[in-house]
DNA sequence: GTTTTCACG
DNA sequence: ACGTACGTGAAAACC
């Protein structure tokens, strides 16, 4: 299929000119900043290999598309005075690399994109645009994609329908629907007024598209069915401008914009002139048929690894996908993908593309129909599979009622093990970061053989097989149980509180004499600070900070300020830990989380959706909120916490005489630091010295500074200098580990864990003494708690193993960093406490596999790990 | 989309 | 002299 590449100039070129803020001209005095970033962009594109170009513009004098609304666009911002004469110069640099440019009367870029595109479709052609404008997500379909640019232009995602499902739950003629409701600001689109993204989700997800939305207005309740009778005129003509035209009259046709790279020559003499040689010399190695790397700075760049295709084949009808399934069963491994079509490559070279949807002169298969066709391959445990993200998929099949057996590897996790700072988002990122051509199921096979060589490179096989792989089942197993909710106790702890909310914020208003929104930092910070004259301390980039250390200190100058705390405090409580909790309980009376296993630098999970590793416990009202966090009718929750393990790792992998000892001991750890710290005797040890001393202990876990601690304290930096200097004087073991730490960081480029978990560490290069600063911390944390990571995990994977072959039917529910929780039928308790004990401590339990065991003598301390178990009706009972 | 604040380990 | 604690996710405000 031929290829076009549409860019939208306009937009990229405004990217380009803000990503790229220093001064930059050619010898005339031109300056050329944007254009800079732009051509680096558009060797990118160029290296995609196209068969047809074009470069679009805005032309303006009043848009067409836009006459009956002239404010549109009103809040946008002036183009900058340097940015300006890059425009012509732009349109000329292209016009000399034989890149066709196209600009049309009263229309904008994107409607030009959008004209272009359906030229496109209608030959054939597939096209992808190019901007950094969501709003072209609304011209997607199967052979249109969209390239966005992220951050500035460096990072780009590609869009496809699937992708778009997946990051918005929305198909393309969605994305106009939506802003028709919600309206855009930046494009000065009104939508409807008090209609926010979830709302107009809902709705559409309700009522199908705007006119189904508008029409059974009356069955929405009070505000809502105000809102948007009210509001449908605007929401209308919001989607009459949010609409791209795809017929203007543009008097360009595909024909007009094929790219012969030989003619990329003739521009050569103009970036010269415009000062870009780096960029003149990749484009002459482009238009010599190379690469784009450019002569004397040439890389070899190893070839691209592919994968043998011996034989392809398309599936469009039910008898030959019953045909395929036959195939593939009898295969023993397979590379399975599923975005929109189901792809597979087979052990033999096979590929075969189940087509999904289709049109009606290629007809293709009910999506749903695939996946159920495909139940046998997915249920195989003797058909190993590889497939990019394995937990996702799981939770597409539990939508079937299928379960994924015989996963053997999971492209996501090894990528993460190979690079935690920056993991892939989906599979075609992957893909292009190590220059894969190939598409779905190909491209998943060649990729796992990749990262099976980083693995083994990297050391982290082990890690991988024993921890990573197994884990994925874990974490899905565990979100598809979730955690039982007594909705009531949450509702009326809520309607508890809303009364004493009410009662602090009228008294806010009173004693400001005025009133105004608490919760906004600003107009917060303007009654403090300005109107009270109270004394303001740290300062944010927006204006005064107003977080609690700085409200903490002002408590006992004015009343309000306590009311403020306060007002903060329940309003945090009730927003974020019981309404918006109360509307994740699904139909099962479950909250199902998202436990990410890719997403933390260090080697930690991460939960989401919602987050549940963070319900309040520190303050005695928060933690009533876990008393709605209950186990299962008949069951009892059984709970488990490491005691001190970072410090615990700590002191084995520093070797430190001094920690060692106290842990051995089983003496209070803090206490003991504040003995060595303070230069008293242990027994002589006050509160206070206990408190400080813990918070030497969590500095030092970070890599402590003076400056960090002091604050932390509220003591002077010289003080906090000296508790550092004693405790470094007393645990040697710990000062030689931070400067060793530090130093392989630099030789090495990365800090490992126990397991050999890697964390680059670019910021130790950095010239920015901030951000060494930073590296050098990172250094001496990320092995202790990418450690603590490993050990967890590990036990996670036990537990859940040794449950299953127990037969047991208690089940792991939750993971918050050193803690572990069970929901537990009465009747298994003590069993299971045991077990889970057992499993966290290290200690064997019967008949586990050789790569648990072995990575378990990886993590095997110098000194005890300890466990307190407890168990109760609710969370809050587990303490 | 970014910033501020704050919940957890 | 620089200006900081390590790792997350979410709500609300802001613009």
């Amino acid at each position: 299929m031929k290829k076009l590449i549409a860019i939208d100039a306009n937009s990229l070129l405004f990217r380009a000119y803000y990503a790229i803020q220093t001064s930059m001209s050619s010898r005339d005095g031109l300056p050329t900043n944007a254009i800079h970033g732009f051509t680096s962009m558009l060797i990118k594109l160029i290296e995609m290999k196209p068969d047809y170009m074009l470069a679009a513009f805005d032309m303006h004098g009043g848009t067409f598309r836009h006459d009956t609304y002239p404010e549109y666009k009103a809040g946008r911002k002036e183009t900058p005075e340097d940015l300006k004469p890059q425009f012509p110069a732009l349109k000329e640099l292209l016009g000399a690399l034989g890149i066709k440019v196209c600009e049309c009367f009263r229309y904008e870029a994107d409607d030009i994109l959008g004209t272009i595109s359906k030229k496109a479709e209608e030959e054939g052609v597939f096209t992808l645009l190019v901007t950094g404008d969501r709003d072209a997500l609304q011209l997607v379909s199967e052979n249109t994609h969209v390239l966005l640019t992220k951050k500035g232009i460096s990072e780009t995602v590609e869009y496809d329908e699937a992708g778009l499902l997946n990051d918005y739950g929305l198909t393309p003629a969605h994305m106009i629907d939506l802003k028709a409701l919600m309206g855009d600001n930046s494009d000065n689109i009104p939508g409807i007024k008090g209609v926010g993204e979830k709302t107009a989700k809902g709705l559409l997800e309700k009522y199908g598209d705007l006119e189904g939305v508008l029409s059974n207005a009356m069955n929405e309740k009070g505000a809502l069915q105000k809102k948007l009778i009210e509001g449908a005129d605007s929401a209308r003509m919001s989607y009459r401008i949010g609409t791209i035209c795809r017929t203007a009259p543009i008097d360009v046709e595909l024909s007009d914009c094929g790219f012969v790279p030989k003619r990329l020559e003739n521009g050569i003499p103009m970036l010269l002139k415009l000062g870009m040689k780096a960029n003149g010399a990749r484009i002459k190695a482009l238009a010599d048929g190379g690469s784009g790397d450019a002569g004397s700075i040439v890389s070899e760049q190893a070839e691209a690894p592919t994968v043998t295709v011996e034989s392809t084949l398309e599936v469009r009808d039910t008898d030959a996908l019953a045909k395929a399934v036959n195939i593939i069963m009898e295969r023993t491994a397979a590379a399975i993908h599923v975005d929109g079509d189901l792809t597979v490559f087979t052990d033999r070279g096979e590929l075969i593309r189940v087509v999904s949807g289709g049109t009606l002169l290629e007809p293709g298969l009910d999506p749903d129909e695939i996946i159920l066709a495909f139940k046998p391959v997915f249920e195989s445990e003797s058909v190993k599979k590889t497939v990019f993200d394995g937990k996702k998929l799981m939770n597409l099949l539990l939508g079937y009622g299928i379960s994924l057996k015989g996963l053997d590897f999971d492209l996501t996790v090894a990528d993460y093990l190979v690079n935690a700072l920056n993991p892939a988002k989906n599979l075609d990122s992957l893909a292009e970061t190590v220059g894969v051509k190939e598409r779905g199921a190909a491209a998943v096979m060649i990729l796992a053989g990749i990262l099976k060589t980083e693995l083994k490179n990297k050391g982290v096989e082990t890690l991988y097989r024993g921890v990573e792989l197994p884990l994925v089942s874990v974490l899905f197993d565990m979100e598809k149980t979730g955690f039982a909710i007594d909705a009531d106790e949450l509702k009326s702890l809520g309607d508890g509180m809303t009364g004493r909310i009410k009662e602090l914020e009228q008294e806010i208003h009173t004693l400001a004499g005025h009133s105004f929104n608490i919760l906004s930092p600003k107009q917060l910070g303007t009654v403090l600070f300005e109107q009270l004259g109270l004394p303001h301390q740290k300062k944010t980039k927006t204006g005064y900070s107003t977080d609690s250390d700085v409200l903490e200190s002002l408590k006992s100058m004015n009343p309000i300020v306590g009311d403020v705390l306060e007002y903060r405090f329940l309003t945090k409580l009730k927003s974020t830990f019981i309404d918006a909790m109360l509307e994740k309980i699904t139909s099962d009376g479950r909250i199902h989380t998202t436990l990410n296993q890719n997403v933390t630098a260090t080697g930690r999970i991460s939960s989401a959706e919602p987050n549940l590793q963070n319900i309040p416990v520190r303050t005695e009202q928060g933690s009533k909120i876990r008393k709605a966090f209950v186990a299962s009718p008949g069951c009892i929750l059984v709970g488990a916490d490491y005691s001190q393990i970072e410090l615990r790792v700590l002191s084995s992998v520093a070797d430190d005489e001094t920690l060692k000892a106290a842990f051995i001991s089983g003496d209070d750890i803090h206490a003991r630091t504040a003995a060595e710290v303070f230069g008293v005797k242990r027994e002589e040890v006050t509160k206070e010295m206990r408190s400080a001393a813990k918070a030497v202990n969590f500095g030092i876990v970070y890599g402590i500074s003076r400056f960090g601690l002091a604050n932390q304290l509220g003591i002077p930096q010289y003080r906090a200098g000296d508790y550092i200097e004693r405790y470094l004087d007393r645990c040697t073991g710990v000062r030689d580990y931070m400067k060793k730490a530090v130093e392989d960081g630099r030789n090495k480029g990365y800090a490992v864990t126990l397991t050999g978990r890697r964390r680059d560490l670019p910021e130790l290069k950095s010239g920015n003494y901030n951000t060494r600063s930073f590296g050098e911390r990172v250094a001496m944390n990320m092995p202790i708690q990418g450690s603590a990571a490993d050990i967890i995990k590990l036990a996670m994977v036990r537990v859940h193993d040794a449950l299953l072959r127990g037969g047991f039917k208690a089940k792991l529910i939750l993971q918050i960093h050193d803690e572990l929780l069970i929901d537990c039928p009465l009747d298994e308790t003590e069993k299971v406490k045991k077990l889970l004990s057992d499993c966290m401590l290290g200690i064997p339990v019967p008949g586990e596999l050789p790569e648990t065991t072995e990575i378990g003598r990886m993590v095997k301390l110098s000194v005890p790990l300890v466990a307190d178990v407890n168990s109760g009706h609710s969370w809050l009972d587990t303490k």
